[in-house]
DNA sequence: CGTGGTCTTGACACGATTCAAGCCCCGTGG
DNA sequence: CCACGGGGCTTGAATCGTGTCAAGACCACG
């Protein structure tokens, strides 16, 4: 986590750590300009709420530090983890008021919150931020497509594998601890709570397969929170998923 | 089904009974017309695949008629649903060649396709497709999340419930059968293993919490397929969401 | 050194799956 | 006209995986 808890102050869009993959990606400096007059920056602790489900939202915004989960809470209490909101990602929907989610903060976050009504009808008039934004809402599509699949039909030691090559395939991807034959390392940004609420089981449970998964030398655990994972195809094998990889993007 | 199965052959959009729900629908008719040159129209009948995961895709479109579905497959030949295409609804991923999912049709279908270069292109050029587009997928977004609660944290019970309010409220709001106090009559589109498919069960699981839910009261059948719900609020009741609805758009 | 949060582990219960048998309905062919 | 066959569906019995409840370990922090 090292690298995304750095709290990020500047309210200069041109050195933002987010610049050129959030929803502002494809925004010329006039654009970025407009932004800048209609954008804060609030932070959170880790814990706390950023938005309870039904609240009235007046900003629509995106991550840029830190990690929250966007989640669904029924009446008796069980919740379900409808989404993972990493750095650059977008939180709110254009043209809704409500918020449908509990928005919460894993780890201290930072955000980068515009005003909504001017963003909306900045949207209007600038198509490349509405064309970044439908790229990145495909994108949580699909994401919510193959997590459908993790909690309709896989069993709970497939699950616990999925969810940690996903995480170890993002990690991958931003070069940290780069690749050692098919040896990867990376912080595991999750409680055994919000690990079971993002797949559908108990904290029990994901704390068993944990250990199983242990136990068989597919992963290692340094701490509760590192995970080093030997061989990632040997943890893909776990899946589920097809022999190609699956994870299709 | 009645309304659905008809064979739509015009091709004048003008007359398409998907034409102000469709991704076309904030096009001026300059804009229909650009699409008319690049549009054919294609049908399947029910149990036929439209389209295998990895295939080539030379088309994007739209649902006109009948319903489809979207699927994913694990080796072993577990499948989850991950998407029910109504008509209106849209196919196809711009930019992306290759299916990331089984398209199959459930009832018999007709299908408005547009040749995916020249659609790619007139998208860059006609923000009101993009626009629509984009609120287009923001709604299948939400409905994948709230499938995703469904299916991570729901009894067997509640997820048929979920799933017959869903498609309640859907054909409802069609004004098919119009209200008469709380009750609702529809036709039900899936067979039990669909259904099992949707909501992660076995078929034979979904037959036993449908007779539950016949002996309970909470529906009665007319032949295997047609459903009538004597009181919507007391369906919504078994589904486990908030007393509010919970089915928030 | 005590406290609280997080995690692990065990024993047991229960809900969903699995495997199996048979029903219902409709279309086909004798 | 009826027998046959098959697809879709229902139901039962046994099994298995995950949840539930409970106890205790570990660790950071005051």
């Amino acid at each position: 986590m090292a690298v995304l808890d750095i709290k990020f102050t500047s309210h200069d869009c041109g050195s933002c750590p987010i610049r050129h993959r959030a929803v502002c990606a494809r925004c010329d400096s006039d654009e970025l300009a407009m932004l800048e007059e209609i954008k804060y920056y609030r932070s959170f602790e880790a814990g706390q709420t950023v938005i309870w489900s039904g609240d009235h939202m007046d900003f629509l915004g995106s991550v840029v530090t830190g990690v929250a989960t966007l989640s669904h809470t029924l009446e008796d209490g069980r919740t379900q983890m409808v989404g993972l909101l990493l750095p650059s990602d977008f939180v709110g929907r254009p043209g809704r008021e409500l918020a449908a989610y509990d928005v919460t903060a894993i780890t201290d976050i930072t955000m980068c919150c515009f005003r909504r009504k001017p963003f909306e009808q900045m949207m209007d008039r600038t198509p490349h931020i509405a064309q970044r934004l439908l790229q990145m809402t495909l994108d949580e599509l699909d994401a919510a497509r193959e997590w459908m699949l993790i909690l309709g039909r896989k069993t709970a030691r497939e699950k616990i594998a999925s969810l940690l090559a996903i995480l170890g395939r993002r990690d991958a991807s931003l070069g940290l601890g780069g690749p050692v034959g098919d040896e990867i390392v990376f912080d595991l940004p999750l409680t055994r709570e919000a690990m079971a609420d993002y797949l559908g089981l108990t904290l029990e449970t994901v704390s068993r397969q944990v250990s199983a998964l242990k136990k068989d030398g597919l992963i290692e655990l340094e701490g509760k929170r590192r995970v080093r994972v030997p061989s990632y195809d040997a943890l893909l094998a776990e899946t589920g998923d097809d022999s190609d990889g699956g994870l299709m993007v």
